[in-house]
DNA sequence: CATATCCGAAACTTGTCAGTTTCGTATATA
DNA sequence: TATATACGAAACTGACAAGTTTCGGATATG
């Protein structure tokens, strides 16, 4: 992949390799459709897998044609990177995240169905790369960026902010605490095919997370 | 799959399927070479994945003819599912647990490069099975009787014992801790793609689950 | 308005792999 | 010893999917 940055249109389509975009001769391609084809990939990738998935089923779900994909993804690994890479979240806003003056509340309060719902359909993207995701590196961190980091990174915050108050030990492990949720959740969609509720996680909180800071669950 | 034991050797293999065996005619098949061809479909499965392992490469690793293998299973998914079942764990021995008198004795007694290394392997596995986990319910129970199971039924018996002996209260949640060092050591594995060490689980031990149940890691 | 590129649709090429069959040989029952 | 089956090796079949090309039509530049 390029080094350029995940915008929310593709980072590597075939002719702007070579630098700059030199006005060329002809119809201009139609880049309004590539988040249609990008969410058309993601849609089919979580109902069959990177394996399941075929470029005429993006295709047809997009309502393309196949060589539309093909001038602008090299290979269907490609494709999947990008889709990933571009993936949208809607759960979390890094920039307003819950404030309610004490951790438990914080985290009670980033359980919303909403995120339940997008974190579902997240995990069973992530199922569905699983097998390409040992060869690809790129895939890696297309998926750490995608669907993780946003996570953990929240989490990371919401403890900070209970050691800034005195609320927990500042001597906590924040890392492995705010890697708790992602990875349970994952483990128990991914492996347990059990589902991922509200009370899940609130358990989590109560029974884990909670204790695990020296606070204990009641109030 | 049948309601057959795994046993050492196929749980369902073609004609035991009608119960009894009567003696036939002919050459018998050899079963020794069984747990031979498990044993290379399961390292074909930890390199390659579900997807790009072949039947091919799985008879030329065993010595095998691929006739061979279809007269023992039905298909390439049976095989991978009795592979995934017959797997044997060398890292834990549920009868003879370690037992220091202490959690935190008990649980750093689990770790051993030994079982490390077969850990390693298990998720390697678990990785390549991942694709086509979401399509065989079967292949969910065998890897969770043959990989999770054993490490989360040993953690609960370490807890069950701490709580016997007054050494952490009874009213912790012993199945979500028993989870914990599973959960993200698959997480650490499957998705950040980095080792699981005697180090990250030492500090996962010290800085998560014992003061999850109220104990320092001081001692 | 000529040319070059895009579009969706569909035909086409090519390689791969699951599963079957065949062959020469080995080993069991009757 | 005749028959039935197992064995490894290898040829074969059939399906399917990645990637390419072609087509008639749309849209841009010069």
């Amino acid at each position: 992949m390029t080094q350029s940055s995940p915008s929310h249109h593709p980072a590597a389509t075939i002719e702007e390799h070579a630098g700059a975009e030199q006005p060329r001769l002809g119809r201009k391609r139609d880049h309004t459709r590539d988040p249609e084809i990008l969410d058309a990939a993601l849609d089919v990738l979580a109902e069959t897998g990177y394996d399941g998935m075929t470029i005429d089923m993006v295709a047809a779900r997009a309502r393309a044609g196949k060589a539309t994909l093909y001038r602008r993804w090299a290979s269907k690994g490609e494709l999947v990177v990008d889709a990933v890479a571009c993936m949208k979240s809607n759960d979390i806003d890094p920039d307003n995240l819950p404030d309610t003056g004490t951790l438990r509340g914080d985290l009670l309060a980033m359980i919303k169905p909403h995120s339940i719902e997008d974190g579902k359909r997240k995990l069973q993207i992530m199922t569905g790369v699983m097998s390409m995701i040992s060869r690809s590196p790129e895939l890696v961190n297309a998926v750490n960026a995608a669907i993780i980091d946003p996570r953990a990174a929240a989490n990371r915050v919401l403890f900070a902010r209970a050691i800034e108050r005195g609320e927990i030990p500042a001597d906590c492990d924040v890392e492995s605490l705010s890697l708790i949720s992602p990875s349970m959740a994952a483990y128990r969609v991914l492996i347990l095919r059990k589902p991922v509720d509200r009370a899940f996680l609130v358990n989590l909180i109560d029974g884990v997370i909670l204790p695990a800071v020296g606070l204990r669950a009641s109030k």
